[in-house]
This record gives C-alpha cells, structure tokens and sequence, in this order.
DNA sequence: AGCACGCCGACT
DNA sequence: GTCGGCGTGCTC
C-alpha cells in the first residue's frame, strides 16, 4: 500500500536509460498505486504515459517530486509475469525500459489520454435457456435477434443500426430473451473435428503432453505436409482440458485464416486472433478477453507474444525458423526467443515447429537443451518430391527460363495439375539501362537501382519504395532509350502467358496483392483449380496447402547464392525446402526444378543429395569454425545519419573509448558502411560484437552505451543495437 | 525523443 | 535591432 510519503517508480515511455520519480495524487489517497500500474505523469513540460515499477521507496531530502497526474485504470494493466518478462527483455537487448513496456500494450492503451478509459467491452448474446424468440412480432426486435443469432454482439457494434435499437433491446432484455454480460465463450470440442494421428505424430503428441506443467522447449523437425498442425491440435486440446490456455506465435504470412478456421472449428470461440489487418479497437478487446480470461486459444504474430493471456499452459511457435518473428526495428526483439523465455517463466512445455529448423534450434538439439521431435514422412499418400538442378550454363533461353522447365510446365498443365514458378524479385526487370549511352537509372536517395515496373508504368525504388514516371528521369545523353534488363515476376509471368496461351496465369507478390481481398480471392480461385500456373515471391513460399501443384520451378537460385550475410545461405536453404514443400500434395507426385548457373555449389548439393539435415550440419560446422552464432552471441551496433561520414566517425569513437576500457573475451569489428550504405537519404554503418559468452557480450554493450553518453556527435546519428541481429551487413 | 535556452549570422 | 540556425542540457 502506499503510505503518503513514499515514493512511485516509474518508467515513462520515453526512448531513455533511466526512470522517473512521483508522488501519488493527492487528491486520490485510496488509488491502489502498485508495480505493473497505468499512470500519466507530469514530464517536462507536457504529460505522459508511463507504467509504475516500484512503489514505497523513501524520498530522497534534495529533490522536490511532481505528483503524477492520475491513475488510468483500477488494475495492473501489466501484471507480475509480464512485468518479469518486460525487465528481462529489456536488460537483455538492451532497450529502454520505458519502450518495452509500452510495445507490450497495444498501440491504443498505450497512448491513452485523459478523456479515454479502458471501456469494458459489453456483449449482447441471446439468453441459452430462451425458446421464444421466433413468437416475437415487433420488426426491430426482430431484426435485433435475427443478428443475434449469428453470434453475439458488442453493444458498440449496435451503432451501425439505423433504428433506435436501444428501445427494442431494452425490450428483449426485459423479456429474458437476451442478456448483456462480459462475454464468457464456451470450448467446443468438435466432434466433427477429430484429430487422427499417425504413430510418429503420436509420439509426438505424448512426449509434449507429458510435459505438461513443467518448462521444456520441443523442437518439432515436420516436414511439409507431415502433420505438424495435428500434433499442435492434439497438444492444445490436451491443455485445454487442463483448463489452461494456449498461446500460439505464427509468422506474418497471408494466409493464417486456413489454420485458424481449423482451430475455431475444433475449439469454438475461445479461439483468438491477432494479426497485422487488425483495428487498433480490435487489439484492445482481445487483449481485454485476454486479461479477462476469455481467451482459450490466442493465435497471433509477433507481437502477440506480449498478450496477457491468462494461466499459460502451452506456448506454440510455428515456423521456428521464420524470421518475421525478429523485430527489425525499434525494440528489436525476437518473438521466438522471448517466447522461450516466457516459457521458462510460467514453467510450462513450448514447442517450436519448422520443416526447416534454424541453426540455433540444430545446436540446442545437439546441446540437449531442446527435446527433438521428428515426423520424417508425409502424412496419407503423400510423398516427399523429387528435386533437381537444371544446369544453365550455356543453355538457351526464353525469358529466364530453360527449355526443360517449360517443357516440365507443358507436361504438368497436360496432365491438368498446376505448377508454381519462384523468383524471389517483384516487378518487370531489377535494372533500368539508356540503350543509348549505357546510363543505369539509380535511385537518388538509396545505393539502389530503379526496377522497371510495367505494370503501373514506373520505375521503383525497392529501398525507399519511391516511384518515378519515365519522364521523371533526369535525361542522361541527349537521345536517351530507357530498356528493362533482368527478369522479375512481372516479365515471367507475361512469358508464361506468351507460352501458355489459354492457360491461366497468376502473380502473386506485393504489387499484385495491394488490394486486399485479392489475396483471399486469388487463392480460393487456386484451390478450386481455375489457375494453372502460379508465379511469385517469398510470399508463395510460407506454409500454404496447394493440393493440386505437383511442379515447382526456382527460377533464379543463384543471386542469393554469394550474399555476404553469413545467415544468407541458412535463409536460402530454407526456402528451397519451403518452397519445394509446396509440391505434390495429397495424391500427386511432385517434383521441384531448380535453375541455376552453380549446379555444383556446395549448398545446392548437400542440400539436393543429403537434405536439410546433413545440410544444417555442416553449415553448422562452418559457423564454429568461423566463431559465428550460434557458437558465439553477437550484437550490432547501427548507425544512421544524413551525412555520409558521421555514422562511421560516431562509431570509430565509441571503439576507441570501448577498447581504452579493454573489454576482455568480446570480438569487436568494424565500423563497416551497411552492404547498402544510403537508404532513404541516410547513410547507415555498423559494428559487430561477438562474444563466448552472453554476460560478456552484454558487459561489451553496455560500455558502448556508457560510452556514448558523452559524444557531442551522438545527437546527429540515430543509432541501436540490435542483439541477435539477423541482417549482419 | 521533445523541448527550451542560448549564442551567432542575415535580414525586415 | 529581430528572426532563426542548431549545439546543449534536461525531463522526477
């Protein structure tokens, strides 16, 4: 409790190492003021948010405190677990405390000012024990229950309603016919929706269920198509009937609907979902059903893993390896890992599924700190495709592609199944060339080259994503004659209707997908067949079930093949197995072409000839050869600036002043520019720390924060560190 | 981060 | 004489 003297620490969510000292109201002496609270606070000349840490302490006699503003909400709006959770990331990636707390809320708490308050969510439902509601003769009230029908409703919702719907609800609520409450959904376990699993999937399933109650991290090892979301089903269901909830991490891909359809069918309505096209109204209810033990089952990205869900008994993350689960800016967490962490805490089982498992998740294994899951085989009929490289060398070509791949494209269309092309660059061509005087068109802000976009007729930036007209480029020689070069998914895909005339074509990446809804269209009209060939992006590569494509072409494998980002080859290999995933479904054979002018690259060979395993294995050798992570941990330091030489003189400094201090047992190299330096007009450096040891890396961290402090350069760089970073150039 | 204060150059 | 550039210090 808080005694009138004492002290209130707080963490306002301002980007800054340091907290903040209050006295409560005073006009509001019963305000249960304690550690995890909402507050708006006094600070500087304005007002805001912040969320208390510490309540009790004595004042100091020097300083004269400010009383904070006022309490927002009765509660801890950050309970004890998420408190713990919240101290532990910030300490460990180094971010500030206030920043922290204030990403683990959603955007519309976070920011709440003095007229708003945590509204409590009403629900209308119609009362369960009511047989009379089609005796009802007065047209609103009807129309009422007729809406009511279909589900229950949030009062707010009723503001659509273009007659006075206060009356008539007002009438059916006398008449018990429906009831307003804080909505408490029911789990349904469908019987229509039984899980059938085979003897590995069972293993599977009892290895984790025995786990129940105590923390252990489960490496589920699926390959595509082998049942991993069963496993997943079984295990929540198990949990569920232990009357705990589940929460489950996916990465940020289009189609989660499939899988959360799925789970609402089986689990009924305390199945939840948080994802990226969600109003910001949307998060705050959920996190409220969160809090409020409404939720059984949270499905959600990222960010999700922050959801107050209550009584943990399982976490899930599907897609381990997927690296949307990495913050890339800001607070740069990994949702993975500080699942991992949340696990630990609550002291319950969390299983990370992959087909391809991340090197880091290969070592745990091996260290036996993961407990290591295997279902080798496709479920049912299924069988794993045949995967081969098709040798460019010297081959002819029509618009990137080879004659066998087309002739494999002519075959697979004959037989009336559908093929799925790859090629990870949107748009018509990647360089925009003057035929006239050899000028390529750049972009003014970023080292990039403009894309020739045929569609929309400009030329894009894929850095800073500025368009230009053609008319727009300033005029390189006096007869200038712009011209595509490369090949994009635009320029495949009007290939492929060129070869295939009569087929249907379909393109799938950011550009075709703009408008929403399309996506949902186009892979309905996939799944129904009335698409014969599919080309696209990264975006064609993430856990989607096509039963009828049995051909899956790579058109380009080589531009990632010498990437100077040590994570390039692991994130390559990744795809090709994801993407070869995506053949030969349900009872068609499949095979997976692969293009490329290095048949005989390591990569492609352990990987083609060995598979996944061997090929983590030995990359896994290289990193301890080369001390990268996983054996090492390492940090970045970024930096930013608008001029070109600030951001490496910054960091030229800071080593200096962290090797005056000599930190023993940490690798410190750089600064190097970024592999692309300018972006958006800024230009960009870094410095990468490795160290043997976790306690060493954040001792190294910390000494280039401290040092920082008093660079009179510092207010011209935006800079971070980023730890465990996953783009190292 | 955001904001005020303060000190120098070029303008009504 | 004042407007405004940004370097510096501070936020309980």
């Amino acid at each position: 409790m808080l005694r009138p003297d004492s002290v209130i620490e707080v963490a306002v969510f301002v980007p800054l190492r340091q907290t903040f000292h209050y006295l409560s109201n005073p006009e509001r002496p019963n305000d249960e003021v304690v550690p995890g609270s909402l507050l708006r606070v006094p600070f500087g000349r304005g007002i805001r948010n912040g969320i208390v840490l510490r309540v009790g302490l004595h004042p100091e006699a020097d300083r004269r405190l400010k009383s904070i503003v006022e309490l927002v909400d009765a509660k801890p709006i950050i309970n004890q677990e998420l408190m713990q959770l919240g101290l532990w990331s910030s300490e460990y990636y180094h971010h500030p405390i206030g920043e922290v707390l204030a990403s683990m809320l959603p955007r519309k708490l976070r920011r709440i000012g003095s007229p708003e308050r945590l509204q409590k969510y009403e629900w209308v439902g119609i009362h369960p024990s009511q047989g009379r509601a089609l005796t009802i003769k007065a047209p609103r009230q009807a129309s009422l229950l007729r809406l009511l029908e279909r589900g229950p409703m949030l009062i707010e919702d009723f503001q659509t309603l273009t007659f006075d719907w206060r009356r008539a609800l007002r009438e059916l609520e006398k008449k018990s016919l429906v009831h307003r409450r804080l909505y408490h959904p029911k789990t349904r376990l469908s019987p229509t929706e039984t899980i059938e699993l085979n003897n590995t999937q069972e293993d599977a399933v009892k290895s984790i269920t025995s786990g129940l109650g105590s923390f252990r991290t489960y490496l589920l090892h699926g390959v595509t198509g082998s049942g991993k979301t069963e496993v997943y089903m079984a295990a929540i269901t198990d949990t569920l009937k232990l009357n705990q909830t589940v929460l489950m991490l996916v990465p940020e891909i289009i189609l989660t609907h499939v899988l959360v359809a799925r789970l609402k069918r089986r689990f009924g309505t305390i199945v939840a979902v948080l994802h990226s096209g969600l109003s910001d109204k949307d998060r705050v209810q959920i996190w409220q059903q969160c809090r409020d033990g409404e939720i059984g089952v949270l499905i959600g990205t990222r960010s999700a893993v922050w959801a107050p869900l209550q009584t943990i008994g399982l976490i899930v993350v599907d897609e381990e390896h997927d690296s949307s689960f990495k913050q890339q800016e800001g607070f740069r967490y990994n949702a993975r890992d500080i699942a991992i962490k949340r696990a630990q805490q609550l002291c319950v089982p969390i299983v990370l599924g992959t087909a391809t498992p991340s090197l880091e998740a290969y070592l745990n294994v091996e260290k036996n700190k993961y407990v290591y899951l295997s279902l080798p085989e496709r479920t049912g009929v299924a069988k794993l495709p045949s995967i081969a490289c098709i040798d460019m060398r010297g081959l002819k070509m029509t618009g990137g592609l080879s004659d066998r791949l087309c002739v494999a494209l002519g075959n697979c269309l004959q037989r009336g199944e559908q093929a799925l092309l790859f090629l990870n660059r949107r748009g018509f061509a990647p360089v925009t060339l003057c035929h006239q005087c050899g000028y390529i068109v750049t972009c003014e802000r970023c080292d990039a080259k403009l894309v020739w976009h045929k569609g929309n007729r400009v030329l894009s930036c894929h850095q800073c994503d500025s368009q230009k007209s053609l008319q727009q480029i300033p005029q390189c020689c006096p007869g200038p004659d712009l011209v595509p070069i490369g090949l994009g998914t635009e320029q495949v895909e009007e290939v492929l209707k060129k070869i295939f005339p009569g087929k249907s074509v379909v393109r799938i990446d950011r550009d075709s997908m703009r408008k929403k809804g399309t996506i949902e269209e186009t892979f309905s009209a996939i799944r129904e067949g009335s698409v014969d060939i599919l080309i696209g992006t990264q975006m064609l590569a993430k856990g989607h079930d096509f039963s009828r494509v049995s051909l899956v072409g790579i058109v380009d494998a080589d531009s990632q093949l010498f990437s100077s980002d040590f994570r390039a080859e692991e994130k390559l290999a990744q795809m090709i197995i994801q993407v070869a995933g995506r053949a030969g479904r349900a009872d068609i054979p499949g095979e997976v072409l692969i293009q490329t002018h290095q048949p005989h690259h390591p990569l492609l060979q352990t990987l083609l000839v060995d598979g996944y395993h061997r090929f983590a294995k030995d990359a896994l050798k290289e990193r301890r050869a080369a001390s990268l992570p996983p054996y090492v941990s390492m940090a970045m330091i970024r930096a930013e600036a608008p001029n070109p030489e600030l951001p490496l003189k910054f960091l030229t400094v800071l080593i200096e002043r962290v090797r005056m201090q000599g930190m023993q047992g940490s690798e410190i190299l750089g600064p190097i520019p970024a592999a692309i330096e300018k972006k958006a007009g800024r230009y960009r450096a870094q410095i990468a720390i490795t160290a043997q040891s976790r306690m060493v890396l954040a001792a190294t961290v910390k000494s280039f924060i401290e040092s920082s402090s008093d660079v009179p350069m510092r207010r011209k760089v935006r800079w971070a560190i980023d730890v465990d970073p996953h783009d190292t150039i």
